[in-house]
This record gives structure tokens, sequence and C-alpha cells, in this order.
DNA sequence: GCTGAAAGCTATTACGC
DNA sequence: GCGTAATAGCTTTCAGC
């Protein structure tokens, strides 16, 4: 599917409030109601517009550690990596799980309630899988934090 | 402002779909209308309920490389400091950006198009400010995105 | 603090250009 | 493909319990 200039300004306008009504986004992209909600249905339809949500307040729900994880690893099997994404995938405090290209294997991102948190998390990851290195970068403040993509 | 059990199934249900009419919420959490609307007001006003925003398909739009980006400065001074959060915040690639504790000083999440715009971006990035040291992780397979808390 | 109903918007569809 | 207009459904407010 391809996307015009109009639906780029549609996509900017929803990352930045998808609570606003058709007629405000119609009148910010220049258009008018009918069209605007055809384009937002194509594009769901396409699978480029995913899940609506909210940005919760992380901090004052008790979530008040952040830990970026990064982790080397000596096995390299099907079998062995299977069962270590179905791991991160199953634990709700890994918000964020990548496989990185080079030296280090994967980068996490947990979100937890302290330190403590943390350690029962780590402890129990590495009990279930098996991993050669793992670092943990503790936040110290969080500068920036969008979902938004820079169109 | 402190947070019952009801409220917390809200949240839980308002981070999976924000687009869910009250009738559903209410009904997902066991109450009904009035009351859950009261609770999402108060919980908007207290500023746990932030933005509401739609998840993009980042590669169906073009952004096909997402880099980790590791950075060392041997500047601590309120004034460089002040000068790199602002490139920070001014520039749109930079999806996530913390600081950190320890021997890594900060930690960003940039998405960008390929590995070309990666580098425009860090070339505009350290001409702008001083930075002793960085590491750029390349992801090679995002294997779990949310931005839903543990609740 | 809940329920039920009224009022005012908004999404969604149908129609004409 | 766009805009206008009608309808159906939703949010938001309010009165009564």
């Amino acid at each position: 599917m391809k996307i015009d200039d109009t639906d780029r300004k549609i996509l900017i306008s929803l990352q930045r409030d998808a609570a606003q009504s058709l007629d405000e986004i119609a009148r910010e992209v220049g258009s008018s109601k009918t069209p605007v909600w055809n384009r937002i249905r194509k594009m769901r339809e396409a699978g480029i517009i995913g899940a609506q949500t909210v940005i919760l307040d992380a901090e004052a729900l008790g979530f008040e550690a952040t830990f970026f994880v990064l982790i080397r690893t000596s096995e390299h099997e099907a079998d062995w990596q299977q069962k270590f994404l179905a791991a991160l995938r199953a634990r709700p405090e890994v918000q964020e799980a990548h496989r990185l290209a080079g030296d280090i294997d994967y980068i996490l991102k947990v979100r937890v309630e302290n330190a403590r948190a943390y350690d029962v998390f780590y402890q129990a990851l590495i009990s279930e899988v098996k991993v050669h290195n793992v670092t943990a970068l503790l936040s110290m403040e969080e500068i920036k934090a969008t979902t938004a993509l820079p169109l």
C-alpha cells in the first residue's frame, strides 16, 4: 500500500492525539470527514495503523526503575532461541526486546517497581534460559520517550 | 492520588485498547458507564492517564532501521548537558533517551529509514555537541515492543 | 457512589457531484 | 475521489436513589 501526503498528515495528527474527532483531523489536514475516514479505514486494514493506546505515568503508578539489559549468549541454536524469545514475550516487565547485530546479542528495556523487583526478574530469567553475559544499565532520568515515528 | 483495584482494571483495559467504548470497559471491569467515566476523568486530571496515541507500523512506513546508541561523555557541566538534552528533544528520530547510572552516560533509541540516515543523524549530533565515545547497536529483529506497564 | 435517562457530539453510512 | 446530509451510536452531564 502506498501513502500520499494527506495520509501522512493524518498519521502525524493521529500520533499526536488519537482522541481527536474526525472533524478536527479533517480541518488540520485540509479535507473533510468522509475522505479522512476512508483513508483511516484503509490504513487500519493495511495494518499501517495498529493499536490505539494510552500513555500512563509510570512513576505515578509505582514503576520507578527502568533498566536496559544487554545480553550476550554463547547459545545460538534455534531451540534455545525459541525458548528465550518465548520467555521474553511472556514477561510483562519486558517492554522492548531486540535481537542485535554484533557483539551484544540482545537488548531489553525492562520496567519494574524498584531494583529489588529487577533482581527478581533477572534471577527468574537466567534460571529459565542460559545466557553468557548480562549487563544492566539503570536509567536515572527519562529524558525523552515517544512512540511517534519521525514522519 | 491513590488507585484502587477498579482503577487498575480500567487502566489495563485502556492500555490494551483505548478506542473501546465506555460500555465495553464498564462491562469488562464489572461496573457501569458513569463511575468508569468519573474514574477516567480523575486519572486524566491527575496525569496518570496521559496522551492517547496510535501505534504505527514502522517498517510499512519505511523506517527499517532501529539503533540503540550508547554514549559516554567526558563533559559533565550543566551547560553542556542542557545543550545535549535540547538536541535530543529536538530530533524526532530519537524515540527514547535516558541518562544512566554508571559507565555509560546515555542511551538512545533512534528510528530511521536506513543505515545511511543513521549516519546523517550521528554526524549532525556529534557536530552539535561533543561526546567522548559512541557505540551504535543495530536491531536485526524487534522481538517485542509495548508501551503497556505491567499492571 | 451507583443507576438510568437526557442532551449534545461524533462516527458511520448513503447520496449527489 | 470529494463533500453534504441523514442516522445510529457514543460520550458527557445530570437528577434521583
